[in-house]
DNA sequence: TCGCTTTATTGACACTGTGTCAATAGACAC
DNA sequence: GTGTCTATTGACACAGTGTCAATAAAGCGA
């Protein structure tokens, strides 16, 4: 036998180690789904061992977690612009503010699509996922798109029999599934024409339900 | 010791015995998420033993798609009558007519929901549910909504501007999710006036959407 | 009723992936 | 250099899966 020369153990920063994994798990899941995605084959990632993802996180859940936590704020600071707009302007100007939300969140979507799905997939295997992206996020977004939507009525901009908070959760719902089904696979960027045709049925659903 | 009666061994048909067990998965699933349904606890609910399960099926995921088998048909035919119905009649027949088929659908929804939560969240996890679930029925369903809204589009009875394939999947997608979210949580069942907002968001926004 | 055949059923095993911990060995301070 | 601190890991225990040869219940023919 020649071999026998193992890895030399290399020593890193706790805080690089940590934006190791985490850049491990991200190009992970530009290609692969969350399914398939172990603590081993993260870690093969980073010349560390297995056992030293357990120093940084729990387990793959918090680490998915993590790697919501800066896109979560993204997705609703682009749609606080329309939401907290006011209803002056009439709907003209209401939905052409609201498409430029859309825009945006699909843009976040479009540009995160794989880590948001891979989110999406975990919150369905752990209740501390689900919680904090279904209630954390989700939720909270509806609630505030109620809120527009509740205002929008009141105005006489949106019509009176509409349920603003049920409203607001099927239009949320419809959103996140819509955008994680055209932007969330790994690995096949979407066409413009399809991200143009995507983001249109997303506009005229929403404007002409609430403004229609 | 006193123990050490084994439980007499019984020996049922294989047909009875696999009834059993898609019974004692619909229990379980009742009571709890998808996510903590393991082999064992489902054979604990047939006083069968855990190795029982392989003679009758592969794995979970297969067990849970034998669960959706009845389920799938049902909704494609409820949702049939507005589907394939012809254009003639104008908005206001064919507005009434979706909104029969959404009804029954959400009542679907609501009888088999757990079923199909689980469904839904084991399609996340396993291929081969993921192509039964949203390449068979999610885009099946998509396809031929598509067909119905082309055909309104051409009859002029929706905005030439809607693009129906992908107005199809957003609506398809949004009733899917929100009615999973409302009617699919293990035993919590919905008070009826939940039911009928749930129900009335669904037929404005379609409504709305395609003859608004 | 008895013995024989069929096959439903299971105990025991191997395997994968998880999470833990005591022992090891780089890096930095002095 | 020497010593301390702590990042890193080999080895372990565990949960759940899937398999298979051995077992025994049911049905059948006499």
């Amino acid at each position: 036998m020649m071999g026998g020369e193992r890895a030399p153990r290399r020593r890193r920063r706790p805080e690089e180690a940590e934006r190791a994994i985490l850049a491990a798990a991200r190009s992970f899941l530009a290609e692969r789904p969350f399914r398939e995605m172990t603590v081993e084959g993260v870690m093969a990632r980073t010349g560390l061992s297995r056992p030293a993802f357990y120093a940084y996180f729990g387990d793959r859940y918090e680490l998915v977690t993590r790697l919501l936590e800066g896109i979560g704020g993204l997705l609703l600071a682009v749609d606080w612009r329309w939401l907290s707009g006011d209803s002056a302007g009439g709907r003209e100007a209401a939905s052409a503010v609201l498409a430029d939300a859309l825009r945006g969140g699909s843009e976040t979507f479009l540009e995160y699509g794989p880590v948001l799905r891979a989110i999406s997939d975990a919150a369905v295997q752990d209740p501390r996922v689900e919680e904090v992206y279904r209630y954390g996020l989700i939720e909270r977004l509806t609630r505030v798109v109620a809120d527009r939507i509740s205002r929008d009525v009141e105005a006489g901009l949106s019509p009176p029999d509409l349920d603003p908070e049920e409203t607001a959760q099927a239009l949320v719902l419809m959103t996140e599934r819509y955008l994680l089904d055209a932007f969330g696979r790994p690995s096949d960027p979407p066409s413009f024409e399809r991200t143009e045709a995507v983001f249109g049925a997303l506009e005229t659903i929403w404007v002409r339900t609430l403004y229609g």
